[in-house]
Order: structure tokens, then sequence, then C-alpha cells
DNA sequence: ATGAAAGCGCTAACAG
DNA sequence: CTGTTAGCGCTTTCAT
């Protein structure tokens, strides 16, 4: 910077004036700006970020938090962030926690030393640990949560209905006639998969249907855990005539299981997904699931953070936004043949 | 930092000492080192990083950029490269350039604001432009790329053989008595694309049989894209009784336009993909497919950034490594009811 | 309209 | 073994 205010003939304080341009109160005239711009040019010059974060206190960088990257959609639902981010100037560190608590206080720590503005955490993890929350808020770091709530301190959040998802999902099965429904879950305890949960016990019992413990079985969330889930079930001396799994993925690995046993999807056993993933209007049959609207939700969650950020609201802003699920009916649900047994 | 020398009784100098531990060579004693901990503890103290990279002039960060984030393995390849990294005391910013240059040219010099100490390239670009590159390496920085190669300088890269890949495909078809076999393209300057399309030719002419210009039809890269490229293909007078696909997902997209004319996989029509994505064996017919080792790919590539970066090398030490891919036969090739028109 | 200078929080000589 | 101090590159008063 002394160099191009050198080359400019000026004072450092006016070339930042200028690279700071309008923001900056004080006033440059058009010949000093002129040079100074040419200066940079000439000289390739960088401003260096840590010089003016530190000195500013501002790193206008959000830290994202991020459940695991590797699922369906986790590009997608960074790639909203990054472009609400991004058409506010702001950038992000990102974080893949992979659902493990050692390394959400480790990213947590690192967020804290980078001085980040912000945090925002995005898709639901396993395992909830508020504790590291609990010392952002501390910290007094704004904090914005999707798939997620804090119930002791008011942090604000955005939420898809899982509760209704499963609700609807299990609904329509058991209005194309189905009696024998089956749950396969997330993993074990993944708040998302506890919810889409209740919402299965509540549409059997709304229903008038009985609920089962032995109805609910064990999944997790790839292809394989679905395969596996649903072996477990075939093998069984009662086979369910639908299911509903906890995610599209699951769906998937589910319905291989049942054609390689040499059933037929819907005739035999009825699937039901979650999630609407672009496979899921290509697979055979094409999978009946419930869409969410996971990418407003990480534009609404985006844009609140940076509301506080940028003042409009106070620090310790309340709201939670709950959006809702939506079911889309493709062939993977049919009547069946109603066994009943 | 102050605040916490106060509380131990001891110099700034004597935290710092602690808290950068052995790589200091300055020693402490027992006594102020405990002191320091505790007062650290209590007082919730945070190094900041911004400051410490000031000094320094190291960031212990390294840009990382990829080229399209939505796409399947982006999740698995930033993982394996987050691990090397973090086992190496390294964070990185990452950069989701969309294959859009511009955003290319935005993110490079991002990094350079931001200091990051080198930049490691994931996944192929749609579109190259070394410019950017070459600005990099004006400034000094050390660059490790993958998938993609820079001929006029040498930096150094990890890339799997394409080339040898759509050989190995397309002769895999051959040997199984098609006679005519369509590649699929990816988009249309993409380079892997590129160097598949060419060991797709290289085994037509090994295997004398003709190459047609009009064999050739532009895919794209999603379900959707295979889709449309295998229903114009349907659509012609004389239909390949092979197709073989830039990627899996583009094959299960043709897979499903097969199935919807009523066609059968492979009897009628045989695919094969390209990645051996999960979806790959779960899917119907299995998809037979060229699998790479993607993730050693960055496993290595990270590693050598690091090495660079550690000085193990020199700053413009060069290296090309190519790995092998490798033909994974299920059920979507089988020898086909063998139409000759 | 512009420059001089202080200081953000840290590390690394250097002196003791 | 420990403290003092200079200075990394920037922004921002305060003078001029």
């Amino acid at each position: 910077m002394m160099d191009v205010a050198k080359a400019a003939g000026v004072s450092t304080a006016t070339v930042s004036a200028v690279i700071n341009g309008i923001s900056t109160r004080i006033p440059v005239s058009e010949a000093s700006h002129t040079k100074v711009k040419e200066a940079i040019r000439k000289l390739n010059y960088q401003v260096n970020e840590h010089a003016r974060s530190l000195r500013t206190g501002k790193s206008f960088t959000i830290g994202v938090v991020v459940s695991d990257i590797t699922q369906p959609f986790s590009g997608e639902m960074i790639r909203v962030v990054e472009r609400v981010l991004c058409s506010r100037n702001y950038n992000f560190l990102l974080s893949d926690i992979q659902n493990n608590k050692e390394r959400e206080h480790f990213y947590l720590q690192l967020f804290l030393q980078k001085k980040v503005d912000g945090i925002l955490f995005v898709g639901a993890s396993n395992e909830l640990d508020d504790h590291g929350i609990q010392d952002l808020l501390k910290a007094g770091i704004p904090v914005v949560l999707t798939e997620r709530e804090v119930s002791e301190k008011n942090v604000p959040c955005v939420l898809v209905d899982n509760r209704k998802g499963g609700f609807m999902a299990t609904n329509h099965l058991i209005q194309q006639g189905h009696v024998h429904v089956t749950f396969i879950t997330g993993p074990e305890k993944n708040v998302v998969s506890i919810k889409r949960l209740e919402g299965y016990k509540c549409a059997l019992i709304q229903n008038k249907r009985e609920f089962l413990e032995e109805r609910i079985i064990e999944g997790g969330i790839s292809l394989e855990d679905g395969y596996n889930a649903m072996r477990t079930l075939l093998n069984r001396t009662t086979v369910p005539t639908a299911v509903v799994a906890f995610n599209d993925t699951l769906a998937l690995g589910a319905m291989r299981a049942i054609k390689d046993k040499g059933l037929g999807v819907p005739e035999d056993i009825a699937v039901i997904g979650y999630d609407d993933i672009p496979m899921a209007s290509y697979c055979d049959p094409q999978l009946t699931t419930i869409r969410q609207p996971i990418l407003r939700m990480c534009h609404e969650a985006t844009g609140l953070l940076l509301d506080i950020l940028g003042k409009k609201y106070s620090r310790d802003y309340f709201k939670k936004t709950v959006l809702e699920p939506e079911l889309v009916v493709r062939k993977s649900c049919g009547c069946g043949r109603q066994k009943s047994k």
C-alpha cells in the first residue's frame, strides 16, 4: 500500500479512501483518484484483508456449519447460501462437521479465532449438543439455525415442518388402502428423523390404526442402509405392505431389496420417500415422496443472519420461520394387491 | 491477550510462547505455563488469527476451487481435502466457481486478498481459462491442479487417465458384440469429456470400426440431459445398440428414456456410464461403469500442495501424477439381441 | 482535499 | 526463563 501511495504521489490515507470508495466519508479529488487507481493496477496491488479486519474488527465473513457435506442437497444448499452472501459482499468459511460433536466444537472454536461476523447452521445434525451454540451466544456472535432449534436461548431459526411431512407421507399410504405401514428411520438421534416419526405415529392414530413399536426399523441415510433395513423386513414372518422411508436414498435402497427378493413396487410393497432428490423421478418406479423447500430455507436463513449483522434487527432478535412440505405423487405407492394376512 | 497476561501476571510474550507451544524456541517455566493456561481458560480467550497472520505472513489457509459443488462427489472430494488439510493444521476457503470464468476470477482475487498460502483446484471446469492461474503464479503462490493441466507453466497436477477410461468403456461394448456404439458427451468444452471422447474414437479405430461423427451426441451432466439426448437418439431412423455416457448421471437419464420408449437395457440398448456413483449399483439394471480413484486424486493433490508449502520441494516443483481408471462390470451391457440393420 | 500518526492483536528479536 | 519493544498493513481521527 505504501508502494501504491508512493507511485501515485499521495499518502496511504488517500489510497485507503480510494479503495473504500463512497463508503468512507472522506472525499478525494478526481486527479488523485485516477492516479491511485492507475498505481493499483500497475502494481497489481491487493488489499491485505487480515490487516483490514484487524483494524476494523469486521471480517465480512460468516461461518457456515454444514452437518454432512456428502448428503444430497448439501452442495445446492451451500450454493444458495453463497449466492446470498456474495450478493451482500460477504464470504464464508465452511465447516463440514460430519455429524460429529468434536468436530463441531473444533470448528466453532476456529470460527471464533478467525473472527467471523456470524454463524449459520445448515442441515440437521444427528446429535444435537447445544453447548457449542451457547458458547457462541456468550461470545456475542449472532447465530441462525436451519432444521434445528435451541429452546433455552431464543436463537432465530428456519425449519420445515418435518412432523407434518411424516404425517402426510403416512397418511397418503393409509388413504391408498395400506394397513401394515412400516417406518424406516434415519440415524438414531437425528431430530429430523424423530419429528418425521412423530408425524407417522400421529397419522396412524388419527386414522385409528394401531401403532406398533415393531413397525419401526432403524435405517440410516444411505442406499445400503435402506437395502439392509428392507431385507430385514422381508425376512420377517409378516411383511409390510407399505414403507415410509426417512429419505429418498433409503427408499431407493429399499426398492432395490424388494426387487432383489422378486417382489414388485408398488404391487407388493409400496414405498414413499422424503426429499424429492432428482433421482426420485428417474428411478423405477418413479418415487412418490415429500418435497421440502430446502433451498428457500437456506435463502431465508442467510438473509436473516445478514439482516441481523446489518443491524436491521437487534442482536437478540428472535424469529422462528416454519416452512411447509409438499406431497409429490408418482408411481411407487399404487393401491397394491391389498394383501391381508 | 493483554488481559490474559495481566491475569497470569506475565507479559504478552510469555502468553504467546505458551500458546504457540514447542513450535517456538523459547522456553517457559512450568509455573507460568499453568498460570497462563488457567487465565486463558477463565477469560475464554481466543487468539485473533487476523493479527497472527498479519504478523507472521502465513495464514495456514489454502484456497480450494471446486468447479461445481452440486456434482456428485464434490462433497466427498471436499471432505478428503479437508481431512488432509486438517491433519496438517491447515484450513481452507472454499469457492464454488460454477464453471464460470468470472466467478473463478473473482474468487482467485479474493484468495489473494485473504492471503491464502496456496491454491488447490478440484474437479474439471467446463471452460478452461489459464489466465487466472497465470496470475497466481505471477503472485508467487503455489498451485496444484486436479483433472486439469496447464501446459505453458509447469504447474503440478494429478489426473486420472480419462482417455484410457473412454477407451475401456467403448472397448468393453465392442467386445460384447456391439456395432453401433454412440457417445453421449459432457458439456461442450469440458476437457474431461473431450478426453473420454478421444478414448472412444481410439477404441473404435483400434477395433477397426468406422467412426461416424453422427454417433456423437451432446449430452451435458444431468439426468435430464441424458434423458433428452437418448430421446433424440431413439427418434432417429437408426438407433444405436449401445451407448457410452460421459457420466453415470447421464447414463441413468438415458436408461429412463429407453424404458419409457418400451425398450430394455441391455437387451435392446446397452448403456455404460462413468464414475461409479453409489446409485450405479442400485439402479435397474445395475450400471456397468468406469470407476476412478477420485478421492485418492484429491488426497494426493492436497498432500502435494502441503508438501510444497512445507518447503519439502522447491516453489516451482513440477510433478504430474496420472491415476488409472477401472472397469466395473455389472448388468447394463449384456451381449444384447445383436440387432443388425 | 490531503497527510501524519496512532493503534488493532500478535510474534520475534533482543536485552536482561 | 521472562519482559520490552518494534512493526506486520490497514483505517481513521485530527490537523493542516
